[in-house]
DNA sequence: ATGAAAGCGCTAACAA
DNA sequence: TTGTTAGCGCTTTCAT
């Protein structure tokens, strides 16, 4: 049995009875200067030895990791495993490694983490900002340190941002349900005065009532304090105006709750009331009835928020900011059908 | 406006007119031989120059990174969010950061990933194996890398091994089917001869089966090539064998594609078929009719590993190897209803 | 074509 | 109580 021990450059060195310096040139592809035979056989040891070089050690030395972070705001949601899939996807292609964590929308976390990755030398960082930290995201702006905020915009924010168009979005699902016939259309979302995903789909939401000859008399919407709570503000929302017959449901979670919600008061889907929900998730089209909803590109959002990092870790030269936003799409199944 | 310079422990030596000795003691909470007048200064300076220490230096040092890595099989499936989620928490408590990816079921990647890991000096690894790099987890386990295998068994390997006892799973599903009046009862699994998880769940399937009398005459078992063709296969056994009467889903992708097939077929849940499912989703319970399932307490699986990892990791002695097995739960619904 | 030596930022013996 | 110095493993300039 071999007892396990570290090996360094310097072990493959004289093992090959050759200098540090060749064989780090050689390991870095540096070859042009190098003997056919000095490589095989600096080759050959590593091989022997099996040498690993310490990313600590390079890091160190160039001050680059080849790691970037990410910053969620939540591990609950299907959305993200796939935004964090299309991110992990560019990794692997691009031969960077992914540092993760949660600050489960606390700003104190939130700026902890960011911290913590930056004294690990992290290239990058992607996040989805909690939106409390604005003077840690100037920051980070002035300090040139590379990063993508992604899925929310924050105000006056010079960075990468990659998004949905959520104001096309919420106005889809509203749309969608006036045309099916629907008249007393609830918005629902949750209470947050700050973060521009809610405040945007609620706005393509009375758009769309507007747009379709309606006021604002006929804006209904409904706050959620926070999920433990829904089901019971649902209901009560419900009770109290009867008349609702369409029900927009700016996230995927809240959705579960309204579907639990009516069947309670007894309410029949989609002949009572219609339902356009966010996220098409993996359940989506199996619940009862299936669920009409707005489809976001996760994991392209993903994939090109990392793309559009390293992009910017790599460049050398100031890179313009850059700023995607993805189309939603709505997916019409039997939640929203139109009423005869 | 300041323009972003990296600060070392010498900027703050200078500034504070001690040596970087100094600093770094009282940094590192060596106060004990300390002047409370230098401490005071130093940690002055540290906050006017907003020092922060570099983690690769420290690493490079130490050998310690306080980086744990966690490789997972599948960024699809809620299990692994709740699972990723208990592993992050217990990082956030003692102090760790988490790097993450996805094997994605392939032993290549796998073992690529492992090195990298290695070679980044992460502290320890959580791994859900592919099963299929037995000499690797062998070398981890000879080398004394600190490591938690997690989900699945591998045969014959001494290491940390946090799972849920599937034996057991399997035999509450099938049990409570028999239980509520089913006769003919189908397992339906992932085609993997290697993983523990699938034979152990159908093990107890069949178990039960036994135990309540039946023989091996009376096992019905559908093996999935691949989620992409479930359906098929699913309808096309479900055709064959009209006697079937309940089901039993190992997994809750399965689980979606088997109630499609159902609703495609025009058969009855739970009147006609009564269906047991893996894991309780945050859609279980919502889907139509609610799904009664064998819950996993996936957090608390993430949770402990991280715990064990984490605990050998700053042991000094050699711990011994541990193993935890968790208990699942059932969770009845009004899929698995009783026949009148 | 190859090597010696300095140094990345930090810690820890050892000295004073 | 504090500082000097060596060194973690690697890359890279500058010699040769």
């Amino acid at each position: 049995m071999v007892i396990a021990v570290k090996v360094t450059i310097a072990d493959v060195a004289e093992k090959a009875g050759v200098s540090k310096t060749t064989v780090s040139r050689i390991l870095n592809g540096n070859y042009d200067h190098n003997t056919p035979e000095t490589i095989k056989t600096v080759l050959k040891v590593v091989k022997e030895l099996e040498y690993r070089p310490n990313a600590l050690a390079k890091g160190l030395k160039s001050m680059k990791t080849n790691v970037i972070g990410i910053v969620l705001s939540n591990f609950r949601n299907e959305f993200w495993f796939n935004v964090l899939e299309g991110v992990e996807d560019t990794c692997k292609d691009e031969g960077y490694n992914l540092m993760i964590c949660n600050s489960d929308g606390d700003p104190k976390l939130e700026e902890q983490y960011i911290k913590e990755f930056q004294m690990r030398q992290v290239d990058g960082i992607v996040i989805n900002p909690t939106v409390r930290n604005q003077p840690l995201y100037e920051k980070l702006v002035t300090d040139k340190y590379p990063m993508v905020v992604i899925n929310r915009k924050i105000p006056g924010l010079h960075a990468n941002n990659v998004v949905v168009d959520n104001i096309k979005g919420g106005y889809m699902a509203a749309n969608h349900l006036l045309e099916n016939g629907r008249e007393h259309i609830l918005a629902i979302t949750y209470k947050n005065e700050n973060i521009s995903t809610w405040q945007e789909r609620i706005k393509g939401y009375q758009e769309a009532l507007i747009s379709n000859g309606l006021t604002e008399d006929s804006f209904y919407l409904l706050e959620i304090e926070n999920i433990r709570v829904a089901n019971k503000q649902i209901k009560e929302y419900l009770l109290d105006n009867p008349m609702i017959d369409g029900v927009f449901s700016t996230n995927n979670m809240l959705t579960l709750e309204l579907i639990e919600a009516l069947k309670k008061l007894d309410k029949k889907v989609p002949s009572e009331v219609g339902i356009v929900g966010y996220d098409d998730t993996i359940w989506s089209k199996h619940i009862h009835p299936p669920l009409t909803t707005i489809k976001q590109p996760a994991y392209d959002i993903g994939k090109e928020s990392a793309k559009l990092l390293i992009r910017e870790i790599k460049s050398k030269e100031l890179t313009t900011i850059k700023n995607i936003i993805f189309q939603p799409e709505l997916v019409a199944r039997e939640s929203s059908k139109e009423i005869e």
